[in-house]
Parts: structure tokens; C-alpha cells; sequence
DNA sequence: CGACCATTTGATATGGATCAAGCGATGTGG
DNA sequence: CCACATCGCTTGATCCATATCAAATGGTCG
């Protein structure tokens, strides 16, 4: 198992590895299940990793918990680039640098693991070469449909929204939604106040249910479904 | 010099290597300038190069011309996912299937690598390697900008669009527009009336001049930029 | 209990879409 | 060579979805 260090990383430092770090057998189990390098690393809620700009010198990967990507645009809007879910990696870059901050929703343990250690791997062993660019391609297309949700209307960006985390959440009954309406809002170009009417809208259509605020029912799948391209 | 076929490739149809295709040296030389590998195809001004789900075989450069990626959602509108102009590498997919549909802008001459054949030089190769998730990633940044455009105002959306095209097309004076209002407008998710007044009112203020509608050039380009993140 | 923060709900404003018409360049046939 | 159709673009008038501004509600934690 994997050794758990209970220091709340200090924003922005790059975290320390601790102790247990054993002899890496292979990089590309960065991205399995039963991996056994690098460090795991505690982020409180709304605790920076790492910022936009800062050295990408660590790749991470959420094992429990959820992360969300951002920028900060000059007049002070936010965009959410992506959320995280256990199992996600993220904050892989080919350039020196993160291109988005990266902040954890709630507390959450993230597995991290040295850029170099794995490029050096990957040098060596194919399959690692081709993880690497795999996950970048995954990374690719997730963006592609973040875009293409960006040109329709508000109905479709939620009921998207709703699909999507249904789907990866892969919870049977409801979902339990880790971010707040404003995450939601700034990943789906909208503001708050619009995704809170959608979403009581889609109540009153009877496609979803809201017991409390952040965990939601899907009623009507299909309902939801038709609204999307 | 690479050898040219004239024959306009039929729209959708898996291009045809003519002889002239040499013992491939480097599948790296792909992205490089002085290549000796793949075909020169021709295709008509409006010709599909390939259709979204189709298989993926080729790899494919710009010589000369334009190309356009778009999605057609199930509404009809049109998503145009990126512009490549010469140099630019398009196609490159870790999966099996093109995401996008690709057409040529104006008439153009492309460079067309099969997929399998690079792939190959990677695992042999790892500078070839390193290029396709290169490749890749240029891909996700150019996407990221791209999504970063689309939660803005129309100013800013076609302010960014000149300064982008003005920054590839490094002419020193003025810009010669490969792609129609419609082009744009499907590419920054406006319309093309919204398109044609915000290019008008740029005008007005002395922000560009219109002398032709394909051709602009930026007078003020810090006035361009202040509107942009 | 009371303060605080997230969320919902309400009223109004507005940027860009839509609908519609005009204009200029290019090409075609008589 | 000119009348006329066509196509891409511009301009105008109106409408509507979502933003904005504002207030009420509800849940959480000290």
C-alpha cells in the first residue's frame, strides 16, 4: 500500500517526497492501479498544487477526493479547465511549465510523482513513451468536448454537465457533486445564478431531483440526452 | 523535392502514394522541413481530406493552401476546430478515428504520412516518439486558447482571431484571409453578421482597415490586444 | 441562537442572434 | 459588351437568452 504522509501541502511548494518512495519499477504504473512510486501527498480543501506559470516538475494523480484545473483571466472571470476524479492524472505538461493552476475541491490525496523520473522512463521502456502521449491525447480530446459544450445554450451545458459526472462518477443512485455551483458556473461559461434556474427548471421538468443542493438524481437520462449534440 | 501528384484527390477516398515515395529515412522528418517521406496530394479548394469516424491511416502537412477541422453538431451548426496553415501538421490521431472532418480552405497541396508507418519509427525512435506527443500536445494548447476564446465577448473573440492569424501568417503588412466570414464566425462561435460588424466598428476606430474583405491590415494592434486576456 | 456562506429566486438590462434587405464583385449568356 | 443572376459580405431592425443587480432562503458551524 501506498504510505500516506499527513502534511498538509504548503500551497504552491512542491511536495516533498516522503520516505517510502520505493525503488521505481516502472513509470507507466504512474498511471495503473497497483503503482508503487512516488509520493502521496494530502491537500486540504480549496489548497493550491501547484499555480499557472509555476515549474511542472511533478504529474499527479488524484486518489481520492477532487481537483479542479483554472486560469484567472485579466478582468478577473474564471475558467475551469477540468475536474479531476479519483483515478484522474493531471498536471502533465511537455513544456518547463503548468499551464493552469490547479486547486483540490475538497480534502483530497494525490499521488505524485517526479516529471523527470517518468520522461527518463519513457526513454527507455516504449510503453511508458507511449502512456505519456496517451494521456496527453486523453487530455486532448477531453478538452475538444469541453469546447464544443461551450457553443450551446444553457440547458445543454448542464444537462452535459450532468451526464458527464454521472457518468464518471459511476455511482448507481444519485450524484454527489464535490464543487459548488461557482466551479460549475465557471467550467460551464455560464454564472451561478443561470445554472441554479437550469437545474431547478430541470426539476420542475421532472428530469432530475434535488434533495439537497449537491447531490442530485438523475430522473430522466434521456430527457437530459436529447438536449445534446 | 517531394514529387507531386495532380491528381485532386476524391473527397473522402484514402490518398494514393505515388511512386515516388522514398525508403523513409525518418518518420521525424515528417514534422521537419526537408522531408523525404509520404505523398503530395492536391486537393480542390472545398474538397474533403477526411470525414469525422473515419479511419485514421494518415498523418497530414500543409505544403501550401489552407485546411479547416470542423464538427457538425446535431442542430446543424458547425464547429470549426482549428485552421492549419502551411507547415502545420493536422490528422494526428492516438485513436482510430479522425475526431474532426478536415476540407481545404482554398486549394492546397498536403503532405500525407501513413499513421502506421511513424508510429513504427516511435517505437523504434525516440526522438520520433517524443514528436508525436509533441505534435499532440501542440494540439491540446492550441484547443485550450481556443476553449479560453470562446467564453469571451465578441470584440475580444475577433480581436484574438487577427492577432493569431497576423502572428502565423508573419506578412509583414497586411493579412491575406484564406476563409470565409463563415469560416470565422464558425471558428470564434459568433455569427457572421456579428463577424462583419465587429470588423466594421475595428475599422471605424481606426483599430484595422478593410481594403478588400479577405485582406485586413492592423493598424493599432495594441488597441487589438487590449482587449484580449 | 446568530453569523456566515452557498444557493435560489426575482426584476431588469444587454450583447449577440435572428430576420430581412441592400450592396459589390464575379461570372454567364445573349 | 452589357443585362442579369449569384454569391459573399455588410447593414439595419427587432428579439431573446443570459448577464447583472438585488434580495430572500436555507444550511452549517461557532
Amino acid at each position: 500500500m501506498v504510505q500516506k504522509t499527513h502534511s498538509t501541502a504548503p500551497a504552491t511548494q512542491p511536495p516533498v517526497e516522503t520516505g517510502s518512495c520505493e525503488a521505481p519499477r516502472s513509470a507507466l504504473s504512474m498511471f495503473g492501479t497497483e503503482t508503487h512510486m512516488g509520493a502521496t501527498i494530502f491537500y486540504d480543501q480549496n489548497s493550491e498544487i501547484y499555480g499557472e506559470n509555476e515549474p511542472a516538475d511533478y504529474v499527479y494523480k488524484v486518489l481520492s477526493g477532487t481537483v479542479r484545473t483554472y486560469k484567472v483571466l485579466n478582468d478577473g472571470r474564471r475558467q475551469v479547465g477540468a475536474f479531476y476524479l479519483p483515478g484522474d492524472v493531471f498536471g502533465l505538461e511537455i513544456g518547463d511549465e503548468h499551464t493552469f493552476s490547479a486547486e483540490a475541491i475538497t480534502d483530497s490525496s494525490i499521488l505524485v510523482v517526479k516529471r523527470s523520473t517518468i520522461i527518463a522512463q519513457a526513454s527507455r521502456d516504449n510503453s511508458v513513451a507511449r502512456e505519456l502521449w496517451a494521456a496527453t491525447a486523453r487530455e486532448l480530446r477531453r478538452t475538444q468536448d469541453h469546447l464544443l459544450l461551450l457553443i450551446k445554450n444553457a440547458q445543454e451545458r448542464v444537462a452535459a454537465f450532468l451526464l458527464e459526472m454521472a457518468d464518471r462518477s459511476h455511482s448507481a443512485g444519485a450524484i454527489e457533486l464535490p464543487m459548488s455551483r461557482q466551479d460549475i458556473a465557471d467550467y460551464l461559461g455560464l454564472t451561478i445564478e443561470t445554472v441554479s434556474r437550469t437545474l431547478t427548471h430541470f426539476e420542475t421538468a421532472a428530469a432530475i431531483e434535488l434533495p439537497r443542493s449537491r447531490r442530485i438524481v438523475l430522473r430522466n437520462r434521456s430527457a437530459l440526452h436529447k438536449l445534446n449534440a
